[in-house]
DNA sequence: TACTATAATTGTACCGGTACAATTAATAAA
DNA sequence: TTTATTAATTGTACCGGTACAATTATAGTA
């Protein structure tokens, strides 16, 4: 682990064990330097990343202080999108409905960026937090990125298992998310009604060097899905 | 303009006025840095800085490459949210329907961290992208921070007022989305009827200083309203 | 007391450098 | 040709430093 990853980690907890809420003053820089004894640049790397996943804001000529949103029942948008984060003690179950090897059709391959010839894996889960349905779930996993899956990977953290077993890391992904209704079908696995709302995410994840490697559908139930997105200034 | 910004700009333009695609490589650090005759911390910032706009992706020991989502019809969701960019060509419209100053309820008060006996600005407007309705708007603006409005300036964009005339820079925000159906007021604005599935959100906006300046209710038309939203990697 | 000018605090921009890890290209071996 | 080894390329981590801008605290003045 890097140093500023691991610095950041160690703030982090500091706040969370001295329970530090929203506008509370952290130590200056300077401190944090000696007290991590590290260089100015590493500490500034790591509040920089606390930054971003919205945890810190600085303020210049006055100091580093805590964010904090506090809205319970709200889990971040990322956080059930493969990104583990922020889903605090909320326990995340799946139903495995089907995985199996199949060819892509046109939309999936141009999604993946492959050929219809391709090789994928098909994932098809319901996923429940606290045993409330949360949503219907249909992935395909370019097979030549990721060789194998079974049952017992999927129920659990599907991304865990490809970046620690099979030592491929996840670079960025883009989301593309729209209300509509829910078809019979859709319905069913949510134990919703046909036309019911529904948020749709279409979520495409590339590894680090830029190549798909997942392209998924959920569909959420409108019921149990409660986002929150931590924006960060203009430059977003 | 800051330096980096400034280049972060330089770059993105070059990777428009070449057109350049998902996947495409730019030049490498040691030339951009000769280039804009900077230092290589400074073209790192800038790239930084559109790394987290989604805009490119760097991979060590390779390059630095452009990444591009190709939907469209999809806008960024941050772009709707205050933050202008990624609107493309689309135009953005509004119908003011108020703009007053009154006392905040409760849970407005609460939400923007101020005293019920405070003065706020009530602004609601339905907002459109190329003639389309695109959502009904309800914010409140705490009028100790934003002393003035009037029609003219809330039918244009109410950030770049705050931020160009009143000197105040916006920090971050927190959005808090969930989906539902519309009720008969809402319906008639967005010209759908109730009980219509539609995408709430509200967000609190705060400057860079942490205090919350704005809190907004949106709720969006269902049919005219798709997102787009890049992440970047498991520090999300 | 209230306001103003001044000084101390504190994070940010920017520079330049070394070491290194990941990728890719070049070379040698099978 | 294919595969393994080596070298060149290229971005990232980390160090340390100077200058500066924004904030806050202090001292001075009316």
């Amino acid at each position: 682990m890097l140093k500023y990853q691991q610095i950041a980690a160690e703030i982090e907890q500091y706040i969370n064990q001295h329970d530090l809420k929203q506008g509370d003053k952290l130590p200056v820089l300077e401190q944090l330097m000696s007290q991590y004894a590290v260089s100015k640049s590493t500490v500034t790397k790591a509040l920089e990343l606390l930054e971003r996943r919205g945890v810190v804001f600085q303020l210049r000529g006055s100091g580093i202080f805590v964010r904090r949103h506090n809205r319970p029942g709200y889990m971040s948008l990322f956080s059930t999108q493969g990104f583990k984060s922020n889903l605090g003690d909320r326990v995340l179950t799946s139903d495995v409905l089907d995985v199996s090897v199949t060819k892509p059709d046109e939309t999936v391959a141009q999604n993946l960026g492959i050929d219809v010839t391709d090789d994928v894996y098909h994932v098809e889960r319901v996923r429940f937090v606290d045993g409330e349905v949360l949503c219907h779930e249909e992935s395909y996993y370019v097979k030549q990125i990721v060789p194998y899956l079974n049952r017992e990977i999927v129920a659990d953290s599907i991304f865990d298992y490809v970046q620690s077993a099979l030592g491929v890391t996840i670079g960025f992904s883009d989301m593309y998310m729209q209300v509509g209704r829910l078809n019979a079908t859709e319905a069913g696995y949510l134990g919703l009604q046909a036309d019911d709302p529904t948020l749709r995410i279409e979520t495409i994840f590339h590894l680090t060097n830029g190549k798909p490697f997942d392209y998924s559908r959920i569909t959420y139930h409108y019921e149990h899905s409660q986002f929150v997105v931590q924006a960060n200034g203009p430059y977003m």
